[in-house]
DNA sequence: TTTTGCTTGACTGTATGCAATTCGACTGGT
DNA sequence: ACCAGTCGAATTGCATACAGTCAAGCAAAA
C-alpha cells in the first residue's frame, strides 16, 4: 500500500481507525503504539501520532506519558458523565430541530427509527456480532441526524466524541445480554416531525434517560428489580 | 531560549500561545505559520504544529488548506451558537456546582465577583487595555470555577475551547464601548451557596442571556433601545 | 527473603529534510 | 484592455533520524 500522497494521510486515517474502534475491532484496554499502527496503514509515525492525538481530543484513547496510546475502557463516573451530558446536549438539538423541522428530515428519522428496531430485533434473533454492529450504526446514525438537524456546528463538534464513546460502550455491553426494546426512537421522529419543540425536547431526554438505565445495568449488571 | 528538553516542550507551548491570543497580542485574522511560530518559541516545527493543531480542536484558529492556520474571527452564527451552548452547559454546571457547594466554593465565587467588579469599574476610568485583560481573566475564571466545581470532567473538557472563544471575543469587542455593569455575578454566586439548583441554573442562564445581549450589541453596533 | 539500584528495551517526543499543493504574479494571445 | 495559461515562492504535510524517558526485570546488598 504506498499511499500514493494524497494531501489526506491524516485525515483518512483518523477515520478509519476511530472507525475500527467504534465497529469493535479493537477492543477497549488494546495499545495503541504509534509505529505499529504507522505499518498497518502503510504512512509514517508523523500522521499516525497525529490521528492518535485527535482521537484522544475526542475522547476514545488515551495517552500513558511515553508508554503509548490505549483504547479507553469505560468507567461509572464517565458513564454518568457522559450520559448527563447528552441528555442535555441532545435535548437541546432536538428542540432545535424541531423549530426548524421539515418533511424530509422526520421522513429520514422515521426510516432511521424503524431500521434500528429491526436491527435490534435481527440481533435477539441471530446474537451475531455483525447484526449487533448494524444496529450501532444505525443508533449513532439517528442520533447524529438530529444533531445535525439542529444547524448548530458548534453542537456536532461537542457531540461528536460522547456519541462516539457511548455507541462504542452499549455495543461491547450488550453482547449476549437481553436488553428491552426501546421503541422511543418514532416518539422522537414524531415530535419533531410535529415541530413540537418542548416534546421533542422532553422526549429526547427521556430516551436518553432510559438509555443511562440500560447502560448502567450492563455496567454494573442487573441494578434492581424495582419499576420505575 | 535553549528549551531544556524537558519533556513538556509542545504542552508549555500550547499554553503560551493559547494565552498569548485570549491576552489578545495575537489577534484574530493573524496568519501563525508553523515555522515562525517554532522559531518564535525556539523549537521546531513538530511541536508548533501539534499546538496549532491542538487549539484548531478548541476552536481558536482555523487552517486554510496549505496556506496557514490563521487566529478565527468572531461571526455572528458562531457567536449565536456558542451564547445558545454556554447557557446549556454553564446552567446545568450551576445546578451541578448548587448541588455540591460548599462554603469554600462559595466564597471563592464571592471574591471572584468583587474581582469582576473591580476591574470592570478601573477599566471604565482608565480605558487601558492592561485593565480590560484583567478584567478577561477574571471573568473567565469565575465561569471556570463554577464549571470546575460541577465535579463533571467531561463538562469542563467541552467548555474550555467555547469559554476560551467568548472572553476572547468580550475582551476584544468591548474595547472603548460603555457596557454597562452587570452585578448578576454575586446572584449566581448566592444561589450557589444557598445550594438551591434551580435558582443557580436559572441565574446563570439569565447571565449569560444577557451576556448574549452584549455580545450582540456590540458584535453588531447597538442593536435597538427597547428595554427588555 | 526483601529491598534497592542499575541496566535495558520499547516507547514516545523532537528535529529536520523532502515532496506536494496552493495562490498570486507574470506573460502572451486575442 | 482583458483573459487564459504557466511558473514560482511560500507553506503545509509527510518521512525519517535522533534523543529522552519510563517501567519492567535482574542483580546485589541488607
Amino acid at each position: 500500500m504506498t499511499g500514493k500522497n494524497s494531501r489526506t494521510t491524516a485525515a483518512g486515517m483518523l477515520k478509519r481507525l476511530r472507525n475500527d474502534i467504534l465497529l469493535g475491532k479493537i477492543k477497549p484496554g488494546t495499545f495503541l503504539r504509534q509505529h505499529s499502527v504507522a505499518v498497518k496503514f502503510g504512512i509514517s509515525r508523523t500522521p499516525a501520532r497525529e490521528a492518535l492525538k485527535a482521537l484522544e481530543a475526542e475522547g476514545l484513547v488515551e495517552n500513558l506519558k511515553n508508554r503509548g496510546y490505549r483504547v479507553k475502557k469505560m468507567t461509572l463516573t464517565a458513564l454518568l458523565e457522559i450520559v448527563d451530558i447528552r441528555a442535555l446536549l441532545e435535548g437541546h438539538a432536538a428542540r432545535l430541530a424541531a423549530l426548524s423541522s421539515n418533511g424530509k428530515l422526520a421522513q429520514k428519522l422515521r426510516v432511521l427509527a424503524g431500521q434500528i428496531e429491526k436491527a435490534e430485533k435481527l440481533y435477539k434473533k441471530t446474537r451475531k456480532g455483525q447484526d449487533l454492529i448494524k444496529w450501532s450504526q444505525k443508533e449513532y446514525e439517528f442520533h447524529q441526524a438530529i444533531i445535525e438537524a439542529s444547524g448548530n456546528e458548534l453542537l456536532v463538534r461537542l457531540t461528536r466524541g460522547v456519541n462516539f464513546q457511548w455507541i462504542s460502550f452499549m455495543r461491547d455491553s450488550i453482547q449476549g445480554k437481553n436488553n428491552k426494546a426501546v421503541p422511543s426512537h418514532f416518539d422522537i421522529a414524531a415530535a419533531i416531525a410535529k415541530s413540537d419543540a418542548d416534546e421533542a425536547e422532553q422526549t429526547a431526554r427521556r430516551h436518553l434517560s432510559n438509555d443511562k438505565k440500560v447502560g448502567l445495568e450492563n455496567f454494573l449488571g442487573p441494578v434492581s428489580n424495582t419499576e420505575y
